[in-house]
DNA sequence: TCGGTTCATTAGAACGATACAATGAAAACG
DNA sequence: CGTTTTCATTGTATCGTTCTAATGAACCGA
């Protein structure tokens, strides 16, 4: 394989010459430039991207850990990370750590060793920044203690549904609560309880008995909706946690002989690629994973340009409800006192889909 | 950051014992791995693999290029050639070609100035191999020419859904094929035509009124359902040449008013993880993805650790037909002499699940 | 015309590991 | 006991770039 030495000696000029026509140096005269591009295309040139890391001591790599690419959170974020990183002439490296935290520091590790410039992460757990870390890291989803931060805002996110759903009349809203050890399952919960609980201790009801937990699956929303449905007096709504476990929540009101959204208004999170195509169409709260990835690789990318940094460290997205089939003004309107004198201030980050 | 000459000096070793102890060569004391082991922990030594690379000439890296790892087949391909890769020390580096050739020729070359050791490859299209590369190429899903290759049996899995079809008692079926431009859809088209054709020909139909193409999305799905249901004599099942397009064919369906399996029996091809969450699951030809991207992986490290490949050097992988509830013998049993004459060769393939 | 800038160019050091040949000690052998 | 073999160890060349300091040419204003 050619060499910066071979280009070199082929244009007549210096190898310095050559790196700095490569590297599109400023100080070039035009004449230099042609013979070396010659050069470099006559022995069809690939410059060793290793031997210059290692000299700038800047790879240009990124590394990006997440759970599970398979997951279509991930995938989006991937795909956007890796768009916004190319941009720039980074490439990515990407991690599966299958939510073992073992498994992510090995990741780790190996990012370390491979003197990647940067890391976002989404990370499997709570992580000890203090091993390997002088690499710049970047948490996205799930907070890292330290380090800059890229989410949906998830409070808000689960707000603006539950206030949505008190704007169509719904005054008994079941909440499929996700993994308690995930940051965004918590802050869901806590978005819904702001709201949900009073209304429930103003009707005189226990909160407990209309929430059901688990994981962010199918399953799980199958099961919670199973005992949901059969709680005095019935939830006129469900919000799920995430859209796998509103598609599952949906499926158990069609066994119990429920249709959606008359008979039961149901709300998802996280707005993945199925939720418009399935029947009826899932209203959910839609998280803006594009943004999300690309804030955090812009962020990453300026931390590591020496930019200082500009406005806050923790970054939380706005959410949008998507407003689709799966929801609608409960058969007999509620008619708690809190819920008539309910003004909804979430109004923003609604909208009806076209 | 500290150096392999620090911890050398540290244990009181040369660097070459400290490389050994690093890289587990067998000629090494006890004694020696162990003062070695100590200086690297306690001065938090992570060898640069950088460095390693240029010297040894192998970067430990593998590139993978895909066109988009949204696309829940290409996902689930990066997550188990990721782990493939992991077990055996290597890292992946993930590119989205976007389905364009010449952002895929970009990738292809910043994996070569990369010195990746080797690439897997789900091309966007036809690729001109000679530049750049003496990297060697796996290709999947997609044929990249003079490459080992694995994807799934296209032509066979097309094959087995018709047959299972067949069996059912359907003659009249549809197919919604893909793009003419992607060899899987031209496969699964192929294996289709190889069993339909000859019965609509002995029928006396026109095979070209039942078939409808377009992408490989639920917008197709649904507009190609909308005309082929309205087709005299009307098809009693859809072969859709994805799960997305079999989504958007129940949709269709259901606006037309005819139900899911009772009045048309619908196909899909993938088992994208929501194949069996909707209502009614869908009847699919499942694809063995983890399997192609596990085998992709093994055939390019052994080819990279020079062993002879073994068997074929392009794989079709046997795909299985999933029964689910989108599919049902027709309200009126197909009375053509080619159906009364059909004995079914896939049941192989065929399963019901659980 | 001359000192002072500016700029393109060059030769060679440096990056941090692994590979290799050389060395010395211990083990094995007849 | 001397010779050969084996093995752990060492010092240093090397991988292919980029970076730095030095050089010389060209240009500028006084």
């Amino acid at each position: 394989m050619k060499k910066i030495a071979d280009v070199a000696a082929r244009a007549g000029v210096s190898v310095g010459s050559v790196s700095r026509v490569i590297n599109d140096h400023p100080s070039v005269t035009p004449e230099t430039r042609d013979r070396v591009e010659r050069a470099v295309r006559e022995l069809a040139y690939v410059p060793n991207a290793i031997a210059g890391s290692l000299r700038s001591r800047r790879s240009k790599m990124l590394g990006l850990v997440v759970p599970d690419v398979t997951n279509p959170f991930f995938a989006e974020l991937a795909l956007n990370v890796e768009r916004s990183a190319i941009a720039k002439s980074y490439n990515v490296i990407l991690c599966n750590s299958d939510n073992s935290i073992e498994q992510q520091r090995r990741h780790l590790h190996a990012l370390a060793a491979r003197r990647v410039d940067g890391i976002i992460l989404a990370s499997a757990g709570p992580v000890n920044l203090k091993l390997d870390h002088a690499t710049p890291i970047v948490g996205v989803d799930r907070e890292v203690g330290g380090c800059p931060f890229v989410a949906s805002d998830n409070v808000g996110g689960a707000k603006s549904a539950i206030g949505y759903l008190l704007t169509l009349g719904h005054d008994l809203i079941s909440l499929v609560a996700g993994p308690a050890g995930l940051q965004p399952a918590r802050d869901r919960r806590a978005g819904y309880e702001d709201i949900a609980t009073p209304l429930f201790r103003s009707a005189g009801l226990d909160p407990a008995n209309y929430i059901a937990s688990g994981d962010f699956d199918f399953d799980t929303g199958y099961a919670a909706a199973q005992r949901l449905l059969r709680v005095t007096p019935r939830p006129t709504a469900i919000f799920a946690s995430s859209d796998q476990q509103a598609i599952g929540v949906m499926r158990a009101a069609a066994d119990l002989g429920l249709e959606v959204p008359r008979d039961l208004t149901v709300v998802g999170f996280d707005d993945i690629p199925i939720a418009k195509l399935i029947t009826p169409r899932l209203t959910t709260v839609a998280q803006p994973v594009k943004e999300i990835g690309v804030l955090a690789t812009q962020l990453l990318l300026n931390l590591l340009a020496g930019v200082a940094i500009e406005g806050p460290r923790r970054h939380h997205l706005a959410t949008t409800v998507q407003i689709r089939e799966s929801s609608s003004a409960p058969l007999s309107r509620g008619s708690s006192a809190a819920l008539r004198a309910w003004k909804n201030p979430f109004e923003a980050g609604i909208k009806e889909e076209v």
